[in-house]
DNA sequence: GTTAGGG
DNA sequence: CCCTAAC
C-alpha cells in the first residue's frame, strides 16, 4: 500500500496509515512506523490502535472476529491484524508492522461524516493520560490501555490478554511506561481512533453495548459485523508456524509465492512436489505452505489450502444405433475424447457454485480460504478450442458459435432447476452411455449453456452418432457441484479505485453533457474502459459530489486535486438547477394543460 | 437498457 | 460496488 502524503494534524506521537478498504487489496499490509525512540510501549499502542482499525474497518471484511497483536523480536519489529471469519485462525489477512525512529506518515482516514464529534472535541479528548486512552465518546468502555509487556519489552498480546485489558475500566498497569510527554511526543492518537474505538469496542462487547450507538451514530452502519461478532467466541491462539506437516508422498505442494524451497523432509519450505497420483488415480492436494517460516521478512499473506479430489471426466454425450459394437463404441469415445484433448484443456473454478472468471483475483478478492470446504470448490475441465469437434460427417447438428439460445443469466441453482426439467423428457432417451448434461455451468459471458435440445433430432439418415453438446467445449464437468444460496451472489467485482486522471475526465464529461446522462458520459469519456460502466461513473460522480463536500480530511483514497473537486461542486449544482429549472417548466406545462 | 437512489 | 425500482 502506498504511503500517502503526510498530513499534520499536530500529533507527534503517532500517525496512523489508513487501513482502508483499500486493505482489499491484495497485498493487505502497511507499515506503520514510529517517530518516537520508544517504540515498545509505542508500539504497543499503535499495535492496539491497529488491531482495533483492522476490526472496526467493515471494508476489509464483514466479518473480523479477532485480533491479535505481536513482537516478532525485540523491539522494534511488531505486528498487528485481525482474523477474519471464514478464515483458520492459522491465517492472518492482515499485519502491519511497526517500526521505529522512522519518520514517515500517511494519510489518516478521518472520522465518518456522521461522526457527531468535532474534530477539537477528539482530539482535546485523545490526549493520552498515563495509563490509558480514553475515548469519551464511549465511557466507561473505552479504556485502553497499553499493552503490558516483559522487562524486554516483548510479549506476546494473545485475545485473552488484550479482553482482560480492554475490561479494565480502570487503568491499573504499573508496568506501563508511559512515555512522559518531555520530547513533545503527545501520545496523541488519531482523532478519527476515538470512533473506531468505540465501535471496536463495541464490537467486541457485542448487543449490551448497542446504547452505545447512540453515542456513535456511526455503529449502525456495520451493525450486522458486531451481531456476527457477539455471537463468536474468540479462540486466538498465536499462529502456528507451519501447518502443512503431513503432506502425503501424493501430495502436491505447491506455494503460490514460488519463493521457498522445499525437500520432503523440510516441510517448512515450499516447492513443487510432483508425487505419483494417489491410488484414485487424479487425487491432487494442493498445500499452502506457510511462507513466513522461508524468510522473517517474507510476506505472510495468508495461504489457501486446496483439496481437489478429482476431476470427472468431461460429460460426453455419445449416440449410437443400437447395432453398433461395444468396439466401436469404445473407438468412438476415444475419438471424441480424444479430439477434446488434442486441443488441450483448461481449468475453470467454481466457488459455491459460481464460475470464478477472473483470473487475475487472487484467492483472497476472491474468498477462497483454507477454511472453505471442499466442496465449495468445484474445478471443470474446459476445452480451450474455439470449435468443438464433432465427429459425424454430416452431422446436422453443428450449431453456428454465435448462435447459442440466449437464456436469461440466473443463478445457477435455477439453472440446474431449468436444465432438470427441460431434461425431463430427455431423460427417456438417453443413451445406453448414460450421457446426460447436467452441471452445465454458465459460460463466460454470462448466459447459460444451451439446452441440449438439439440432441434429440437426428441425422437425416436416421442413424445416431456421437454428437456433443454444441457449447459443452465452455465446460466439460464440474466437480463437485454442490449449490448453495451462497452460489447466488455473484462474484464482486475488484475494487479498482479510480485515478486522478479518470477523475478528471469523468469531470469534463459531466460538465458538457450534465449529470443524468451517464451513458453519454461513458461512452464519451470512458467508451474504451470496459470495466466502467455508467452505473459506475453514476456512482463515482456520486461520491465526487460527496468528497468535495467534506473537508479534506476526512477524505480518502488517492486524493482528488481540489480544482477538480471544485469543478465537480460548479458542476454538480450548474446541472442541479438546470433540472430544477426544467423540472418547474415541465410542471407548469403540465398545469396549463 | 438507463437512470436514480439506497445500502 | 451492489441492488433495485422505475421508466
Amino acid at each position: 500500500m502506498a504511503l500517502q502524503k503526510k498530513l499534520d494534524y499536530g500529533f507527534s506521537g503517532y500517525e496512523v496509515p489508513p487501513i482502508p478498504r483499500a486493505a482489499r487489496s491484495a497485498r493487505r499490509r502497511c507499515i506503520f512506523q514510529s517517530k518516537t525512540d520508544d517504540h515498545q510501549l509505542g508500539a504497543f499502542d499503535l499495535l492496539a490502535t491497529v488491531a482495533d482499525k483492522l476490526l472496526m474497518e467493515g471494508g476489509i471484511s464483514p466479518k473480523p472476529v479477532d485480533m491479535y497483536s505481536d513482537v516478532r523480536s525485540s523491539g522494534c519489529r511488531m505486528s498487528a491484524g485481525c482474523r477474519l471469519d471464514g478464515e483458520s485462525e492459522k491465517q492472518i489477512k492482515m499485519e502491519s508492522k511497526v517500526y521505529r525512529n522512522v519518520s514517515i506518515s500517511s494519510r489518516d482516514d478521518m472520522c465518518s461524516p456522521g461522526c457527531p464529534e468535532t474534530w477539537e472535541s477528539k482530539q482535546s479528548a485523545l490526549v493520552r493520560s498515563p495509563n490509558s486512552i480514553k475515548f469519551p465518546s464511549c465511557r466507561g468502555h473505552m479504556s485502553f490501555g497499553s499493552f503490558p509487556f516483559n522487562s524486554e519489552g516483548v510479549k506476546i498480546v494473545t485475545r485473552d490478554n488484550e479482553e482482560k485489558s480492554r475490561r479494565c475500566t480502570q487503568p491499573t498497569n504499573a508496568n506501563t511506561a508511559i512515555r512522559p510527554l518531555s520530547d513533545g511526543g503527545d501520545w496523541r492518537i488519531k482523532k478519527s481512533l476515538a470512533s473506531k474505538h468505540c465501535k471496536a469496542t463495541s464490537n467486541l462487547k457485542g448487543e449490551g453495548y448497542n446504547a452505545n450507538k447512540k453515542r456513535c451514530s456511526f455503529l449502525n452502519t456495520k451493525n450486522r459485523y458486531r451481531r456476527q461478532i457477539s455471537q463468536r467466541d474468540y479462540p486466538f491462539k498465536k499462529r502456528k508456524l507451519f501447518y502443512c506437516c503431513s503432506a502425503r508422498n501424493s501430495d502436491v505442494l505447491i506455494n503460490s509465492d514460488g519463493i521457498c524451497s522445499f525437500s520432503e523432509n523440510d516441510s517448512k519450505g515450499a516447492a513443487l512436489l510432483p508425487g505419483p497420483a494417489s491410488p484414485g488415480g487424479s487425487s491432487i492436494l494442493l498445500h499452502a505452505v506457510a511462507p513466513g517460516e522461508c524468510s522473517p521478512f517474507q510476506s505472510r499473506n495468508s495461504h489457501v489450502k486446496l483439496k481437489i479430489k478429482s476431476f470427472r471426466v468431461p460429460d460426453l454425450f455419445i449416440e449410437l444405433p443400437e447395432t453398433a459394437t461395444v468396439g466401436s463404441l469404445k473407438r468412438t469415445v476415444m475419438k471424441a475424447v480424444t479430439s477434446i484433448l488434442g486441443d488441450g484443456l483448461h481449468v475453470g473454478m467454481l466457488l459455491q457454485g459460481k464460475k470464478i472468471k477472473d483470473d487475475n483475483r487472487t484467492l483472497l478478492q476472491t474468498g477462497i480460504s483454507r477454511d472453505n470446504k471442499s466442496d465449495a470448490l468445484g474445478f471443470t475441465l474446459e476445452p480451450t478450442t474455439q470449435t468443438f469437434p464433432t465427429h459425424c460427417p454430416e452431422d446436422p447438428f453443428q450449431l453456428p458459435r454465435d448462435s447459442p439460445q440466449p437464456r436469461a443469466r440466473s443463478p445457477l441453482i435455477a439453472n440446474v432447476v431449468q436444465d432438470a426439467v427441460e431434461q425431463k423428457s430427455l431423460d427417456a432417451l438417453t443413451d445406453p452411455a448414460g450421457g446426460n448434461f447436467r452441471n452445465f455451468p454458465e459460460s463466460d459471458d454470462g448466459s447459460a449453456l444451451s439446452t441440449p435440445d438439439m440432441l434429440l433430432e437426428k441425422t437425416p439418415t436416421g442413424s445416431r452418432a456421437l454428437v456433443a453438446a454444441p457449447k459443452m467445449r465452455e465446460a466439460l464437468a464440474i466437480v463437485p457441484m454442490h449449490i448453495s444460496k451462497q452460489s447466488e451472489s455473484a462474484q464482486r467485482r475488484m475494487r479498482r479505485p479510480f485515478t486522478v486522471s479518470e477523475v478528471e475526465a469523468l469531470v469534463q464529461a459531466v460538465e458538457k453533457l450534465g449529470t443524468g446522462r451517464w451513458r453519454d458520459v461513458k461512452l464519451r469519456a470512458f467508451d474504451n474502459a470496459k470495466h466502467r460502466t455508467y452505473v459506475d461513473l453514476k456512482d463515482k460522480w456520486k461520491t465526487l459530489v460527496h468528497t468535495a463536500r467534506i473537508s479534506p480530511e476526512q477524505r480518502r483514497g488517492e486524493p482528488v486535486p481540489q480544482e477538480l473537486l471544485d469543478r465537480v461542486l460548479t458542476a454538480h449544482a450548474y446541472w442541479s438547477e438546470q433540472q430544477t429549472k426544467y423540472q418547474l417548466k415541465s410542471q407548469r406545462e403540465s398545469c396549463l394543460v
